[in-house]
DNA sequence: AACTACTATTGAGAATGTCAATGATTGATG
DNA sequence: CATCAATCATTGACATTCTCAATAGTAGTT
């Protein structure tokens, strides 16, 4: 092992740094909206699936922990972006679902995520950005989360 | 346009999980010395230099507020791994000096870190990673960060 | 019914981020 | 030399985030 490079050739430093820069743009890209980069998230995932998502998988999907999500659910439902609906499948289950407001408001957001992310990412071509996210996935989902029966240990760290 | 992807495709999403997936594991593998992913970064920026790292630098290098830096160097230097020498060119300045336990203490983090890392990027092949490093650096370094410990102007001041 | 497992929730305590203010020191200016 | 602005480390206050343990409600099983 060549165990001695500087800590700033470090992939987990760097990784460290770059998603610090970039999270700390597009949160400043949010905040004339109210939201920050996890509610935006949560605001986000709530919205693709119309079906609505549980708190215990925005958590999985975030890389949270479960009572994490209670609160940015809370903010988000207080500014009427986003409703708890009772799972009729299962009454533990709270379907987070994005309201129209919510919609309108995650659309106005992602532009402005995009557009302030586009100043980090615009140096880099195309084809190397369409590698870095095939990387990042593999590192940041060690396996696929499958969307249905969460028969997984998910405690997340351990 | 790619206004409509999904978040798990985001690169600044993806970025976020992938730090997060590697500083938790890195930062368990330090738990048996005593270190965080923080203290070890000071450590080993601290170590690389024998001349010494100024606070003011350390924060700049690892992106956070000058007084998040205090309490790490507080911490480390209790333990007796770094010191804080005064800077005889400039008083304001405190030089961070790796000790020789701190040396000690900095090859075994660095070791385990390594270890713990190499689980995540393994399976990716080698040349990527040269360019996932390439494209983290320019993400996170927007400008290059010159070393020279005082205000040297000689050369390239700006 | 009894039992186990899962979901959302609460609360506590630590860690981290952000920001303003201060003493000591430096460099530059008058 | 005296003064002023800028810089560095430090402190303190405060908000956000992380981590864990405990709890009520629900589901599935036996």
């Amino acid at each position: 092992m060549s165990t001695n490079h500087p800590l700033a050739e470090d992939l987990g430093f760097l990784l460290s740094r770059a998603s610090g820069v970039v999270a700390r743009s597009a949160s400043a890209s949010l905040a004339p909206l109210g939201l920050r980069v996890r509610s935006y998230s949560v605001l986000a995932f709530a919205g693709e699936d119309s079906a609505g998502v549980t708190q215990r998988r925005l958590a999985a999907l975030m890389g949270l922990d479960p009572s994490q999500v209670v609160a940015l659910v809370d903010d988000l439902e207080s500014s009427g972006l986003v409703t708890r609906a009772p799972d009729p499948t299962d009454r533990r289950n709270k379907l987070i679902i994005a309201t129209e407001k919510g919609h309108r408001i995650r659309e106005e957001a992602q532009q402005r995520v995009d557009r302030a992310q586009s100043g980090h990412f615009d140096g880099v071509p195309q084809q190397h950005l369409e590698q870095l996210r095939s990387m990042l996935r593999r590192i940041a989902i060690p396996e696929e989360v499958p969307a249905g029966s969460g028969t997984e240990s998910a405690s997340g760290a351990q």
